[in-house]
DNA sequence: TCTTGTATTGTAACCGATTGCATTAACTTG
DNA sequence: CAAGTTAATGCAATCGGTTACAATACAAGA
C-alpha cells in the first residue's frame, strides 16, 4: 500500500509551502510561471493526485450531478444518459446515477440521497405516479438547480429539455388519418406526465381537424408494459367496432400488441395500421417494420448536461421561463401505409 | 439559503461536545441511549445532514462504487446497472457510472477518474479492445477490490461474475445440430473477450461432438452492429455453399440478419435456423421469434454488487481463485425449430 | 474509607486543500 | 535615494467530522 501524497509532502520536498502548490496546481494567476512547471512536475513524478474530499469540504462544490431516471433498463433512458455521460465527462463532473423505478416513494428517496450527497445540481425525469414537488423543493431552496427532461415537472426555477410531444402526437395521428384510417385507438401512458398528456392533446386535435368524433373508449390508459400490449390486442379482438388504427405511446408495446394482433389474424397494416413511439431498436426488427416518432434522446442527454453545467458556471443562464424543445421526427415504414404513395 | 446545521451547532444547543454528538449520530455504544434519542430528534428538527465530504476526509472511505461499461444503452447493461443500482441503494453506497465506449483507452481515463474519485471498490466490464491490465493494478497496490463482470479479465486478485458461455455456446450449438443442421456459421465478437471466446470453444466442441469438420470459413468475428447483421447477410446470399445454421452471439445482430435474410428470399427456420444470444426483448418481437440464450443481467449486477460489499464490508471474502457462475438457459423459439417434436 | 471498575462524555489533534491577509524581494519613478 | 508598485510566496485559519486518549461521576468491592 502505497502513501498518498499530499501538497504537503510536495511543498517540503521542494521547499515552498502547501499554498503556493496549491496555486500552482490550480493555475492561479499569482504564482511564477516557472515555479508552476516544477511543481506540475514534481507532483506528476510523485503520482500526486489531489484528495477531492478536503477540496470539496473548502470549496462547498462536489462537481457531481444527480441523475435520477424512472429505470436505468429502457433503450431511451439509457441513451439519454449516455449523452449525459459524456459532457458531464467532458467537464469533469460526476455523475450519481439513480433510479426511481416508477415508484414516487423510490424517487423521494433517491432525491435525499442526492441531496444528503450534495450534489451540485439535479437533472431528473420523474416517475408515472409523481404528484408531489416537495422531494425538490429542498434543492430550489439551497440554490441547487434542478433540471427536468422527458417527464417534466413545470416550476418556475427549473429548466426543462422536451420534445414538442403535443406535435409529435399530432403528426403521428395525422399519419394514420392520411392513410385513410377513420377509428383511431391511442393507447397511452399515465396522464399525469406530460410526455402522454401532450401526445393525448396532439390526438385529439389531429381527430378534430378531421371533424372526426372524439370516441373515449379508443383511449386507454395503461403502463406501456409488454404485458399491457398483449391486453390491448385481446380488447381489440373483441370489440364490435375494431379500430382500423392505431396509435400507441412506446414501441416495445406496440410491437408486441402487433404481433399478437398478428396471431389472431390481423393483417397490419390493411386492417390495423400501427405507430408507435420512441424509435427503439425493436421498431425496425419488428415484421412489418413500425412507424415510429423518432425520439433523440442521445441529444436530449447532451443538451441537458449541457445547459446543467452552463448554469454551474454562469457561462449560459437557464430561461427556466421556456423549456428547451428538441426535434422528433416521424419515421414512416411498413406497419401504416395503406395507401401507395401518388 | 438556509444556513447548514453541523455537529457543532447541535452540540452547542444540547450542551454537548461534538463528539458526543458525532458518536452518536454513528449509534456508538458508549452513548448513552437517552443521549443518543435527544440528539437524534434535535438533529432530525434542525434537518441537519452530515457533510460527506468532512467524514470522508477523515475515515479515508467514499461510499462510492465505480462502475465502467462498454456502453449504456445497451439492453443488457442497463439491466445489469439495474441489479447493480438496487443492491448499492440498498447498502447506502453510490454509484459512479462511466461508459468506455468499447475504447481502451476511454477506459483508461474513466479508471483514472475512478482513482481520483477515490471510489472504495470498481467493478468493470471491459471494452472490446482492450489489452492492458495496467490501468486496474493502481486499484490492486492500493487495494482497492476490482470485480469484472461479464467481460473479465483473469487476475489472481480480481473477482469475477459471468455466465458458463462455454457451455451455453455448446448448448446453442448442439440445439441447432438437434434440429438437423450440418453447416453452422457462428458470428461473434472480439476473441480477446471472454464471452466470446468461450462460446466459440462451445461452438467447436458441439460440432467435434458430432464428428463435423469444422470450417473456419464460418467463424465470423465482427463488432455485432446492427450494420454487421446486414452484411453477414449478403455474405451468406453470396456464398456457393450456404449455412443451414447460424448462431449469432447478439441478439439485436441476430435479428436484423434474420430479416436482411427474409427479404432475401430465405424462409427461417427452414433454409437458416437461427439462434441468438442474451434474450434481448428484441428476441421476441421478430418473427420468427429468435431462439436465444436467457441472459441474468439483473441477477448479474445484484450478484456482482453484493459480491463486492460483502468484500468491502469484510462480511464475505470474494474468493478470487473461482469466478462466479450464474445459470443462462437457452430458450428455444420458432427462429430454429426444424423438426416437430416428437 | 479507599480503590477499582464501568459508563459517559469531553478535549484536542487530525484529515488535506483553500484563501484572506500579510510579507518579502525586486523594480519603478520622481 | 526614498517612496510607491508589482510580483511571488508564506502564514494560519478554516471547512465539519472522527477518534485516541483523557476525564469525570458514580457504584461496587475490599
Amino acid at each position: 500500500m502505497e502513501k498518498e501524497i499530499t501538497i504537503y509532502d510536495l511543498a517540503k520536498i521542494l521547499a515552498l509551502s502547501p499554498a503556493t502548490v496549491s496555486r500552482a496546481l490550480n493555475d492561479h494567476p499569482a504564482i511564477n510561471a516557472k515555479t508552476k512547471v516544477l511543481i506540475a512536475e514534481k507532483a506528476a513524478e510523485l503520482g500526486y493526485r489531489s484528495n477531492t474530499f478536503a477540496s470539496h469540504l473548502r470549496t462547498r462544490k462536489t462537481n457531481t450531478l444527480g441523475v435520477i431516471v424512472p429505470r436505468l433498463n429502457s433503450n431511451f433512458m439509457s441513451t439519454v444518459l449516455a449523452g449525459m455521460e459524456e459532457v458531464a465527462n467532458n467537464f469533469g463532473y460526476n455523475l450519481l446515477i439513480n433510479q426511481s423505478l416508477e415508484s414516487e416513494l423510490k424517487e423521494r428517496s433517491n432525491a435525499k440521497t442526492m441531496f444528503n450527497s450534495r450534489v451540485d445540481g439535479l437533472l431528473v425525469s420523474v416517475a408515472y405516479d409523481t404528484d408531489s414537488f416537495e422531494h425538490f423543493s429542498t434543492f430550489i431552496t439551497r440554490n441547487i438547480p434542478v433540471l427536468f427532461f422527458d417527464r417534466i415537472m413545470s416550476h418556475p426555477q427549473c429548466g426543462a429539455v422536451i420534445i414538442d410531444n403535443e406535435q409529435a402526437g399530432y403528426d403521428a395521428t395525422r399519419h394514420l388519418l392520411d392513410q385513410g384510417c377513420r377509428r383511431i385507438m391511442h393507447v397511452t401512458g399515465d396522464l399525469r406526465r406530460n410526455v402522454y398528456a401532450d401526445r393525448l392533446e396532439g390526438f385529439k386535435r389531429a381527430i378534430a381537424g378531421q371533424n372526426l368524433p372524439l370516441d373515449n373508449r379508443l383511449i386507454l390508459s395503461t403502463d406501456l408494459s409488454q404485458e399491457a400490449g398483449r391486453i390491448i390486442a385481446d380488447q381489440i379482438d373483441q370489440m364490435v367496432e375494431k379500430p382500423d388504427g392505431l396509435f400507441i405511446a412506446n414501441d416495445l408495446c406496440a410491437a408486441i400488441c402487433m404481433q399478437a394482433l398478428k396471431d389472431k389474424g390481423y393483417a397490419i397494416p390493411e386492417d390495423i395500421a400501427i405507430v408507435g413511439f420512441n424509435n427503439d431498436p425493436v421498431s425496425q426488427v419488428v415484421s412489418p417494420q413500425l412507424t415510429t416518432v423518432f425520439y433523440p434522446g442521445y441529444q436530449m442527454g447532451k443538451t441537458a448536461m449541457t445547459t446543467m453545467i452552463g448554469q454551474l458556471n454562469g457561462t449560459k443562464l437557464i430561461d427556466n421561463s421556456e423549456p428547451i424543445i428538441l426535434r422528433s421526427e416521424l419515421i414512416i415504414r411498413r406497419s401504416s401505409i395503406r395507401l401507395e404513395k401518388s
